[in-house]
RNA sequence: GGUGCGGUAGCUCAGUCGGUAGAGCAAAGGACUGAAAAUCCUUGUGUCGGCGGUUCGAUCCCGCCCCACACCA
């Protein structure tokens, strides 16, 4: 009988080939311990992070240093412009397809990031979900500015009333993307949403890694401010015209650009920036400490790591 | 030293014509399948500065003390 439920993940479909995710909060030291499994193993990173993919932004995300790039290849940083799309769907596509690719020559790979949506895209698919024509997306969005959520609702529930009944009509995020989709096929975004799980070819190795709150925020403070120091200020201004883009609506850059409106001093700002990460980096845990397949463990004790890893690659 | 104004939730403050108190922010918990570093939901007991007094009952009234700020000496 096996007490490591884990290493049961696919067992006939894994065909020797393992992806190695490296996860946990913003700041906990991911990139460390993924580039250190990656040398080991002597594979290659893609990054499960929603903001590292921009090319023009390095500072404000915290993307692995030219050195640490260089040490081992990453996949999904700096890969895309901030003008582009990006999303779970297009990462999904993107990440499955530099897999194929890697396990060509390798049996490991190492996903690493904290987008746990991205992670669970990755390793167990998303629902295919019909391409809504950019005009619908468009004028939803500018009626939303317009009349706000209100208008949402009452919209949803002449079109999609399930939705309207048992879907989230607070959040205008998720009420907008229901209502582009009835508006687009005319049927509820429910239909779509099977919620059954790709089976992939590759065996799964999730390691969490996780450190005391006081820890954690010290990172967070001290990384906030070395961001400063490097220069935040600088990549926002050089960034200004692309302000109101989603990639942009970013935990260092939007308390930034208040700041830069006028809206707020540096030293506010700086302060904001530091409790946003924090509430980022608790949410974060909120969708990880569901996930059962987790193993967690300190950043700093990478033996025990390796000797999970060993114990459980096949 | 004197006068004035304060001392209420981690912070900023409201309030109780005397019946043990409430907002914003912070914080905590949670949700989340095409914006996810986004978005959304839920949660408010604290010697009402201290010690006495009046009162059936004081955080509220009275006295003294401590602390902060301002002004006058």
């Amino acid at each position: 009988m096996s007490t490591n439920p884990h290493t049961d993940q696919f067992p006939e479909q894994s065909n020797g080939k393992t992806v190695i995710v490296v996860t946990g909060p913003t700041a906990v030291g991911k990139t460390a311990v993924a580039i250190a499994i990656a040398k080991k193993y002597h594979t290659e990173i893609i990054s499960a992070d929603s903001r590292q993919c921009y090319k023009e932004m390095a500072i404000g995300v915290a993307r692995p240093s030219l050195q640490e790039l260089q040490t081992v290849p990453h996949h999904f940083i700096a890969s895309h412009a901030v003008s582009e799309t990006v999303n779970a769907a297009v990462f999904e596509q993107y990440a499955l397809q530099k897999a194929q690719e890697i396990f060509k020559e390798k049996n490991v790979l190492v996903l690493a990031g904290g987008t746990g949506l991205y992670i669970k895209a990755f390793c167990e698919g998303m629902d295919e979900m019909p391409d809504i024509p950019g005009t619908v997306r468009h004028q939803i969005r500018a009626n939303y500015e317009k009349y706000g959520l209100p208008w949402l609702q009452q919209e949803i529930q002449k079109k999609d009333p399930v939705f309207y009944q048992h879907g989230e009509i607070q959040n205008p995020h998720r009420v907008m993307r229901a209502l582009e989709v009835v508006e687009a096929t005319g049927n509820s975004i429910f239909d779509f949403r099977t919620g059954t799980k790709s089976q992939r070819n590759f065996q799964v190795l999730k390691i969490g890694l996780t450190l005391p709150k006081d820890e954690l925020h010290r990172n967070i403070n001290e990384r906030t401010d070395k961001m400063i120091a490097e220069g935040l200020e600088e990549e926002v201004k050089s960034l200004w015209q692309y302000r109101h883009v989603n990639a942009l609506q970013t935990v260092g850059y939007a308390e930034m650009i208040d700041y830069l409106n006028g809206n707020s001093s540096l030293e506010q700002a700086i302060e904001r920036i530091k409790m946003n990460t924090r509430r980022y980096a608790k949410r974060q845990m909120t969708w990880f400490k569901k996930d059962q397949q987790i193993q967690w463990f300190s950043p700093a004790d990478f033996t025990r790591i390796e000797a999970y890893l060993e114990k459980s690659i096949r």
